[in-house]
DNA sequence: ATATTATGCTCTAGCCGTGAACAAAAGCCT
DNA sequence: AGGCTTTTGTTCACGGCTAGAGCATAATAT
């Protein structure tokens, strides 16, 4: 995403290549040719160039459009059936899901297992699994995203305070190299699971074409993060999106409690499973209890108006201060806001600043549900890829491997 | 800023006469022309040929460097003495500063007066003197830049709950055009003093070259936004910047008490020029008072202490949820900072997530000093300006008013 | 079957930045 | 002082890129 503008010429080219072709991923590749031609404002003879140019790398590839209009058909350019895949996976406190995905965004789940929530109980097996599926995909992957329930330092050393993780190098116990700060550089990405969420949303759910929305993930704690045209912030050293703790108007009870973050009276030990189970009276921590979570979840009035009135109150504050056009909620947030939809907007609303009062922000639950975290793993990986320099790579592994044309070719 | 890139060969000119530009205007006008040549990376003969159009075009003009190494002396690019001007304004509670600015950043006061702090009394004199001086300086006046104590929405509504100010049309007030939404259109650009004093430190402060950074204004109240790569979050309806109005930990008296804002327990009222009257037990409100603040802030060791702690929290919170590498403060800010230091970090560090505590962010006062809103209302005004669009509109007054060249030319 | 319409392909014109060769203008060395 | 070195500015031939026009193509509408 905003790829930085061309300077020579010559860069020209590689720009005009990376804007197709991001736009055929943003669009699921869906879109015909002639209306990708339209929306880029290119001459149809240098989409002519720009597509053939891509077909050739495979990295394009084009089938008649299903639908017609009244002239000549146009075609849809798609993932090539050689091309790019990127590797995403999710680790949740409990288990992990591994899926390849094709440029445009089709998903193929390759594997899903529970773990013991140690470091190695659950990286080390998913090491293996991507490396095994790498082997086997050969040159075709791109790249891997992870994504994780808490904050991942640029070189990769992940702390989730609720798991008792503190610096767990994730390169390491995944046996992947360690991502260059800024974008993981050899197509590694890793990322807190709230961002890469907010990212996915961004990109194919309910935050697309917005400029400033603020995406809240709630799961066992409650990770928040700004997105501000297409990008999750994610802060200086990659651990931003930790809306969660900041002591936002507190409830009572847990003012003056630490947090297992370090700090006190975070806002999001009032929201989430974790705080669902202290509502009822149950065992909480150590990413324990998702069922019996969702049983409060589905049963306990009290719990869940005492959840939705903090994520009310939060939102509140959050928006006082960012000014965001829409809030997205995922995780356990969507069901949330159904269950107690009037309570979260009766301790939301007052304290909104009065300005703020005539033009609330649209309160919405995600378009893509528990698939978020992954979808956003991917797309880090394509976004690392969708660059002059990540094509640039992909165009000489495709040289190497297919060194000269076949002899009878023009 | 972040200009997004040319997509045909003809764009491709305009994209490089902005980027010499805004490198001219971004280095103060010092640097060299071979130096701007080598790090735009930049052919001799390009930047010979950008340089003369732009000197034509009555943007640039160049003076030989003041020093000189071993080979052929270079020449320094500055405004033209015909050049483009913008005109900033800080509209502070009690009185307003007019300004005059070229390319490159030097600014010339054209007045300063005090008002009664009603919409009236500030900006119908202030739109007089704009009118004055914009007929004065003729084509050379590319746009105004108006900075306010608080919120202003994009039609131009500005909201200063403690002046009393609601929905007040600033542009109809002050006999401009209305600013169109995103950024202002004729060159007008309204906006809260916050995040023009933020976006001025990060184009010529101690923000510059940062990736995230948190701004914080201290003035009567407490003004906050973050900075992402060189420019402050506006939030979606221009409104952002409102960090004060988040309930961040208050302080025990505060925590329930009612903002001017319409919200309830505002850090803001704890941090700032009214906090300060409140803690010596002085009235407060309405913009009054500048004296009597400085002088508690000067002699008044217990408020100065109580506002530097509840910065300090803030701090923590903002920081935890933020990830900022630099946190700066300006106003009354780093006077704070600097009487009450200890008490600041004192109260921030232990609210810090522990993985934030490793590496805090550093926490610095502003290089521009009250400056700063000035200089940002500046800056937004060649932000729009220093564009292709905006480049193209002042090629265009420049030709219609010398419509052909000297005959004998060639 | 023919006209219409929208799309894809091919080729030329025009613009742009590159980079090399050359000119200019200083400092440095003898 | 005079020649050498160093750095910068200028000019120009060259290759690359996109625009746009003209033509070919393949469907629908009449």
């Amino acid at each position: 995403m905003s790829v930085n503008g061309a300077t020579t010429s010559g860069e020209l080219r590689a720009h005009n290549r990376v804007r197709l072709l991001r736009a055929v991923h943003d669009g699921g590749s869906a879109a015909t040719r002639s209306r990708l031609t339209r929306e880029l404002r290119l001459a149809r003879g240098t989409a002519s160039v720009l597509v053939a140019g891509l077909a050739e790398d495979e990295l394009l590839h084009e089938e008649p459009a299903p639908e017609h209009g009244r002239g000549r058909p146009t075609q849809v350019p798609g993932p090539h059936p050689r091309g790019p895949l990127a590797l995403a996976a999710d680790v949740r406190e409990d288990a992990w899901e591994l899926a390849a995905c094709e440029l445009g965004g089709r998903v193929t789940v390759l594997d899903v297992r529970p773990h013991d929530g140690t470091p190695e109980g659950a990286l080390v097996p998913l090491g293996e699994a991507v490396a095994a599926h790498t082997s086997r995909l050969g040159h075709r992957v791109i790249g891997v995203g992870v994504a994780l329930a808490g904050p991942v330092r640029f070189g990769g050393l992940a702390d989730i305070a609720h798991l008792g993780w503190r610096s767990v190098d994730v390169p390491a116990l995944l046996g992947l190299p360690r991502p260059a700060p800024g974008a993981g550089a050899d197509g590694v990405t890793l990322g807190n699971d709230t961002a890469f969420a907010a990212l996915a949303e961004a990109r194919r759910g309910r935050l697309r074409d917005v400029r400033v929305g603020l995406h809240l993930h709630v799961d066992f704690d409650l990770g928040g993060v700004l997105v501000v045209e297409g990008r999750p912030l994610g802060g200086a050293s990659g651990t931003g999106a930790e809306f969660g703790h900041m002591p936002l108007d507190a409830s009572r009870p847990i003012r003056d409690r630490p947090c297992m973050c370090g700090a006190t009276g975070c806002w999001g030990m009032d929201v989430g499973a974790n705080a669902l189970l202290r509502h009822a009276g149950l065992e909480y921590g150590g990413g324990r209890g998702r069922e019996q979570a969702e049983r409060v979840l589905a049963t306990s009035e009290e719990a869940v108006a005492a959840c939705a009135a903090a994520l009310g109150r939060g939102i509140a504050a959050l928006v006082n201060a960012h000014d965001p056009e829409v809030v997205t909620l995922s995780g356990h947030g969507p069901e949330l806001a159904e269950r107690a939809g009037e309570t979260l907007l009766r301790a939301c609303e007052p304290r909104l600043m009065a300005i703020r009062r005539d033009h609330p922000p649209r309160i919405e639950g995600s378009a893509l549900g528990w698939r978020g975290a992954l979808l956003g793993a991917m797309e880090s990986v394509f976004d690392v890829f969708l660059t002059p320099e990540g094509l640039e790579r992909w165009r000489k592994t495709i040289l190497t491997r297919v060194p000269t044309r076949p002899a009878g070719e023009m």
